[in-house]
DNA sequence: ATAGTGGCGTCCGCAGAATG
DNA sequence: CATTCTGCGGACGCCACTAT
């Protein structure tokens, strides 16, 4: 039995699963190696850990998995400690369009309540924030909140936005309506890439009305959906937020629409900087929406 | 889709020799 | 005596593949 075993077996154990592991594990490690390391590590103990079909804890497994975990899920927290990290610190995951529009705010107020805190700041959209938020690269996510969270990640709803078409302010569609009224739409749709839960949304939305439009063009962003738009690439899938549409474009309400839920995702418990950073974020949304 | 196997290459630690 | 160099062997990871 060694660390390095025991480490791999916190990381299967955590995310039930080898491959699941795998995915999620902060280092680059593959399946076959894992599923080795977790072999050899029964073999030494000549026990087993795991039931497989399903992957499961079998009750000798849950018992190393108790006596293990509180070391390895307190090993970030030490080597904070370590590096002398008094300083609160918080790990922020957000789409970019958060992260320009909406946290600076937010870690204005923050700053105030906690003048030496220290933050970092990720990219990303819901999925890949919540793969973070299991893998411990980040404390707190920033996201539409659509779909199911995975097993072990609250959320805290913070606004509701409505979904939106964004269109070239010169061109002559009045409504989103009068875009799908002919059999045929001819004007290219611009959105997320269609993994994105709000780019799904859109189109389940869609399907449920009849309508078939996929996007011609799948953009990293809602700010360049905006800009093609802009740019008279086509009609571009949006929110209606304030400070995201900039000049040269026009928002079309999409009535009767679900409006799309943002809010914070965490795992686990909160830490008090996170618990304060949900308490900001959730003002500055009041305050964005004139509340 | 996921766990396990085999072959192969790489890396790392150890022991012993060489050096200052 | 401490440090550096070198060669070797084992552990481990990856890829390609099979089994379920």
């Amino acid at each position: 039995m060694n660390v390095h075993h025991l480490e791999l077996f916190y990381y299967v154990a955590r995310h039930g699963g080898i491959s699941a592991a795998a995915r999620r594990i902060p280092y680059g490690i593959q399946q076959p190696a894992i599923s080795a390391q977790i072999l050899q590590l029964e073999d030494a103990l000549s026990t087993t850990l795991f039931h497989r079909r399903p992957f499961q804890l079998t009750s000798t497994g849950e018992t190393l998995y108790r006596f293990i975990e509180p070391f390895f899920s307190g090993l970030p927290e030490i080597e904070r400690s370590l590096r002398g990290g008094a300083a609160p610190r918080l790990r922020i995951g957000c789409p970019e369009t958060v992260q320009r529009e909406y946290l600076p705010a937010v870690l204005r107020s923050l700053r105030k309540r906690l003048p030496n805190l220290q933050f970092s700041l990720l990219s990303g959209r819901l999925e890949q924030l919540e793969q973070r938020l299991l893998a411990q690269d980040i404390d707190v996510g920033v996201s539409a909140l659509i779909g199911k969270r995975p097993e072990g990640i609250r959320e805290q709803e913070l606004i509701q936005l409505p979904m939106a078409l964004v269109v070239p302010e010169k061109s002559g569609f009045s409504a989103a309506e009068k875009i799908w009224e002919h059999d045929r739409i001819d004007v290219p749709l611009l959105t997320l890439p269609q993994s994105d839960p709000m780019c799904r949304l859109f189109q389940q939305e869609m399907r449920k009305r009849g309508i078939d439009w996929y996007p011609s063009l799948e953009l990293g962003s809602i700010e360049l959906v905006t800009r093609y738009v802009a740019e008279g690439y086509g009609v571009g899938l949006t929110v209606d937020a304030p400070a995201v549409n900039p000049e040269g474009t026009r928002l079309l309400p999409l009535r009767d629409f679900p409006s799309v839920p943002f809010g914070v995702i965490w795992m686990g418990t909160l830490s008090p900087v996170g618990e304060t950073f949900v308490e900001e974020a959730r003002s500055v949304a009041r305050r964005m929406l004139g509340v």
